[in-house]
DNA sequence: CGTGGTTTACATTAG
DNA sequence: GTAAACCACG
C-alpha cells in the first residue's frame, strides 16, 4: 500500500525535529518503521545510531519484527525498546558509573509494598495512617518527576515530613539490598547521564536519531532524558496522540506535546487524520465520544471506508449473560469462516477476565490472555523466583522474609524478628543477621537448627547453581526446597494448578535464550522476569481470540472486538469519578477502546454484575450514550424478551447526557413509569418481607419479575398478582 | 514458640 | 475471591 502524504512526509521528513500527532488508526506504526528503514537506507545510518522508544514489550517487539522484515536483517543490537527496558540495559551496562552493584535485581511494585510495610512497621508508624501503598504511590510519584527525598521540602506538616522519611529509609534499604524499583531505572539512568559527561557525550555521538512512540505518555523523567540525550545535534522523532493518553496515573504529562514544540524547536508538526482501520461508524461514534472532552489539540479522524455494520449494544442479565452472549458471538464468527484471532475481548480491570475465561473455556473457544495476574506474580512463581533472587544476591532482604519459611520450616515469627534486630543492631542483612544467629546462641535449639538447614539449603544450590543449566537450576529449586510439594498439597484444583505453573516456570527456563555472554544467564533471568509480564507463556501462532484490558490494547487492532462492561462505576472507574481530569482519561480509554475495531463493534453491559463480592447494579456507560443513536443497534435474543426495563439502566440519570438515544427515552417512558420499579429497586412483599429487584421477564400483564427477599431467598413473581409495594 | 484453621479487610489501569 | 491478620491448639 502505498503511502499517503502526510505519511510520506512524515517518513521522508528532511533534518528536522518531527512531531507526528497520529490518529488511531492513521498509519502510525508504519510511519515509525518506514521512516527507520529511511534514514537506514537512503540516509545511511547505521541501525546503531537509532534509538526506538516504545511503552510495552509487545509494541516493541512488534516494531522490531516489522523494521526487519522491512529491511531484511536483523537488528538484533539495535536499540528498541521499552523506557524501561532501555534503561535496564544501560544500567547493566554502566552500573558501576550508576552506583550500583553488578549484581542489582528489579523490584516490582508487589515486592515495593511489602518492603514500605516493613519500613512502616519498623518505624513504629500507623500503618492506617500511612497505608504502603499510598507511600509506595507516593515514592514512585516522585521518581517519575525526577525528585529524590533531599529535594522535596519538609516542614510542612508532619504527613509530609513523615513521607519524605519512609522515602529516605526506603532509598536507603533498596541500595544495601542492591534492589531498583521500576522508578529508579529511569530516575536513575537519567542522573547518571546527567552526571557522568564521558557517558553522556558517548551516547549522543552515537546516536543521531530518537524515535518516540506513545510521546503523550511520557512522563517528566522520560522526557528529561530524551532532552538530556537529544542535546543540540541529535534529531528526535515524536508520534503521540493526545486522545490517547491514558496514564496520567502513572505520570505521564499530556503537556509534553505541547512543551516538546517549544524545546525542540524549530519542530515541523504534521497531522495523520485518515483512518485505514476501522468503518465509518465506528469513527463516527469514536469521534462523538471524545468530542466532549475537553483541551484537545483537535483533531477528527476520517474514513474512505464505507458505513458498515452498527455498533451492537447487548445488555446482559448479569456478568455471566454477558460471558456467554460474547462466547456465542465468537463461535458464530468462527462459523461463517472468521479466525479467532480476529476477534477481542476487551475489559477495564482485569478482574473481569475470569468470568469471560470461563464461558470461552465452556464454548471450547480457545483464547489468550494478555496481561492480568501476569504469570511471574503467581504466588508459587513468586515464591520460586524469590528463591532464584537469594541465590543470586543474599543481601535481597525482601527475598528472604518472603521465602524464610515457605513452605513451613519451623523459623516463626519470633525467630524471624530476631533476625531483624540483629539486622538492624549491627546494620547489616538478614541473610548475614542469620549466619550470625546461627553461630551464637541466641537461638533456641529447633530454631537453630532449622535456621542452619535453610542456610545450607540456599548455599547448596548456589555451589551447584554455577554448572547447571538454568532449568535444572530452577527445577532443583523447586524440589529441594519443597515448593513443588508444598503447593502441590494445596486443596482442590488450585494444588494442581500450582504444580503446573511451577513446571511450566521450569519451561520458561529451558526457553530463556540470554541476550550477551557477560553476565550470570540467572541474573539475566531474573531481570526479565521483571520487566516482561511473561506473556509469552502461549504459543503465539495458535488462532486464539484475544482477552485484555483496554489500556493494553493500545497500539492493536481486531476486525471483531467485543467492548465488555460498559457500566458506570466500572467503565468510566469509580476510583475516576470524583475528578474531571479522571473522567476525560476514562473517555480517552474509552475512544482507545472504540477505535481497536476495524469492522465490527459489539458492547455489552450487565444490568447485574458481582463486584467485589457484591451485587451491583449497573447504568449503561455515559461513553457509550455518548454515541450518536443512529451508530448504535440493541441486540435482542429471540429466546427471550428479558429486558422491558431498561429505564433503570438508561433513564436513571438524565443529566450529562449530550445524546440522547430515542429509543432509550422510549423505554424510560414506558413501563418504567407505571410500575416505578426497576432494577435494584427495594419493594415490600406482603408474605414474604423485604427484597431488592433481580430481573424481569415478559411483558405486558404476564411480566414476571425476580426479587431476592432479605431472607436471602429468590423468587420470580408475576408482577400482575404480586402486589408489590416500592419502598424508598 | 510454631502451626494450622478461621476471620476479616480489601479490591483500576502497568513497566 | 484473595491474602493478610488473628487465634486456639500442640
Amino acid at each position: 500500500m502505498q503511502l499517503n502524504s502526510p505519511q510520506y512526509q512524515a517518513v521522508t521528513a528532511p533534518e528536522s525535529n518531527l512531531l507526528v500527532i497520529a490518529g488511531a488508526g492513521s498509519g502510525k506504526t508504519r510511519v515509525l518503521v518506514e521512516r527507520m528503514a529511511y534514514l537506514m537506507r537512503d540516509q545511511g545510518l547505521s541501525p546503531h545510531a537509532l534509538m526506538a522508544v516504545t511503552f510495552t514489550n509487545k509494541a516493541a517487539r512488534e516494531m522490531r519484527e516489522r523494521l526487519e522484515e522491512t529491511l531484511g536483517r536483523s537488528l538484533h543490537a539495535m536499540w528498541v525498546g521499552t523506557f524501561h527496558g532501555l534503561a535496564h540495559r544501560f544500567l547493566r551496562s554502566h552500573w558501576r558509573d550508576a552506583g550500583l552493584i553488578e549484581q542489582f535485581l528489579i523490584l516490582d511494585s508487589d515486592d515495593q509494598q511489602r518492603m514500605m510495610k516493613r519500613i512502616i512497621a519498623d518505624l513504629q508508624l500507623d500503618d492506617a495512617k500511612f497505608k504502603p501503598r499510598a507511600v509506595a504511590g507516593f515514592v514512585n510519584g516522585c521518581k517519575d518527576e525526577g525528585q529524590r527525598p533531599h529535594h522535596l521540602q519538609t516542614g510542612r506538616d508532619y504527613y509530609n515530613d513523615t513521607l519524605i522519611r519512609l522515602y529516605a529509609e526506603y532509598e536507603a534499604r533498596c541500595n544495601a539490598q542492591n534492589l531498583v524499583d521500576f522508578g529508579e531505572l529511569l530516575l536513575r539512568t537519567f542522573e547518571t547521564l546527567k552526571n557522568k559527561s564521558e557517558l553522556l557525550r558517548h551516547y549522543k555521538d552515537r546516536f543521531s536519531y530518537l524515535l518516540i512512540d506513545e510521546f503523550q505518555d511520557t512522563n517528566t523523567i522520560q522526557y528529561a532524558w530524551i532532552r538530556l540525550l537529544a542535546g543540540t545535534k541529535t534529531r528526535v522523532m515524536a508520534v503521540g496522540d493526545d486522545d490517547q493518553s491514558i496514564y496520567a496515573w502513572r505520570g505521564a504529562r499530556i503537556e509534553n506535546i505541547h512543551r516538546y514544540e517549544s524545546d525542540f524547536a524549530p519542530v515541523t508538526t504534521i497531522r495523520l487524520e485518515q483512518n485505514y482501520r476501522s468503518t465509518d461508524v465506528i469513527l463516527k461514534a469514536a469521534n462523538a465520544v471524545i468530542a466532549n472532552n475537553t483541551g484537545r489539540l483537535g483533531k477528527e479522524l476520517w474514513t474512505e471506508q464505507s458505513e458498515g455494520t452498527p455498533i451492537q449494544l447487548y445488555a446482559a442479565f448479569n456478568e455471566q449473560d454477558e460471558a456467554r452472549f460474547v462466547a456465542n458471538r465468537m463461535s458464530q464468527h468462527v462459523d461463517h469462516g472468521g479466525l479467532y484471532g480476529e476477534q477481542a475481548i476487551l475489559y477495564r480491570s482485569n478482574a473481569q477476565s475470569r468470568v469471560l475465561e470461563d464461558a470461552l473455556l465452556r464454548a471450547g473457544i480457545p483464547y489468550r490472555i494478555y496481561g492480568g495476574q501476569r504469570f511471574y506474580e503467581r504466588l508459587e512463581i513468586k515464591n520460586a523466583l524469590m528463591y532464584l533472587r537469594l541465590i543470586q544476591n543474599r543481601f535481597d532482604d525482601t527475598a528472604f522474609e518472603r521465602i524464610i519459611n515457605v513452605p513451613p520450616r519451623g523459623i516463626g515469627e519470633r525467630t524471624v524478628e530476631q533476625m531483624r534486630q540483629t539486622a538492624r543492631d549491627e546494620g547489616k542483612g538478614l541473610w548475614d543477621s542469620a549466619l550470625q544467629l546461627t553461630r551464637g546462641d541466641g537461638l533456641s535449639g529447633r530454631a537453630k537448627t532449622a535456621v542452619v538447614a535453610f542456610v545450607d539449603l540456599i548455599n547448596d544450590l548456589d555451589r551447584k547453581a554455577t554448572d547447571l543449566e538454568l532449568s535444572d537450576l530452577a527445577r532443583d529449586v523447586i524440589d529441594a526446597t519443597g515448593l513443588l510439594a508444598y503447593h502441590g498439597s494445596e486443596k482442590g484444583e488450585r494444588g494442581q494448578a500450582r504444580v503446573d505453573n511451577l513446571n511450566e516456570l521450569v519451561s520458561a527456563c529451558r526457553a530463556f535464550e540470554p541476550e550477551d555472554e557477560e553476565s550470570s544467564v540467572l541474573l539475566q533471568f531474573l531481570s526479565q522476569a521483571s520487566l516482561d509480564a511473561g506473556e509469552t507463556q502461549a504459543d503465539p501462532d495458535a488462532d486464539a481470540v484475544q482477552l485484555m484490558t483496554l489500556h493494553s490494547a493500545k497500539g492493536l487492532e481486531f476486525p471483531q472486538v467485543f467492548l465488555v462492561g460498559a457500566e458506570e462505576e466500572l467503565f468510566p472507574h469509580v476510583m475516576s469519578l470524583d475528578s474531571a481530569g479522571g473522567l476525560e482519561e476514562e473517555r480517552r480509554l474509552a475512544y482507545v477502546g472504540i477505535t481497536r475495531a476495524m469492522q465490527h463493534l459489539i458492547v455489552t453491559y450487565a444490568e447485574t454484575r458481582r463486584l467485589n463480592g457484591r451485587d451491583h447494579f449497573g447504568l449503561l456507560s455515559r461513553f457509550i450514550r455518548e454515541i450518536p443513536a443512529d451508530c448504535i443497534e440493541e441486540v435482542r435474543l429471540e429466546s427471550q424478551i428479558s429486558r422491558p426495563f431498561v429505564s433503570s439502566s438508561f433513564g436513571a440519570r438524565p443529566v450529562d447526557r449530550p445524546h440522547r438515544h430515542p429509543r432509550f427515552q422510549d423505554y424510560d417512558d414506558g413501563f418504567g413509569e407505571q410500575t416505578g420499579l426497576g432494577i435494584g429497586s427495594r419493594v415490600d412483599h406482603g408474605l414474604f418481607g423485604e427484597g431488592t429487584v433481580l430481573a424481569f421477564e415478559g411483558s405486558g400483564p404476564q411480566m414476571k419479575v425476580q426479587v431476592r427477599f432479605d431472607d436471602g431467598s429468590k423468587k420470580w413473581l408475576v408482577l400482575q398478582y404480586a402486589k408489590l409495594v416500592p419502598l424508598g
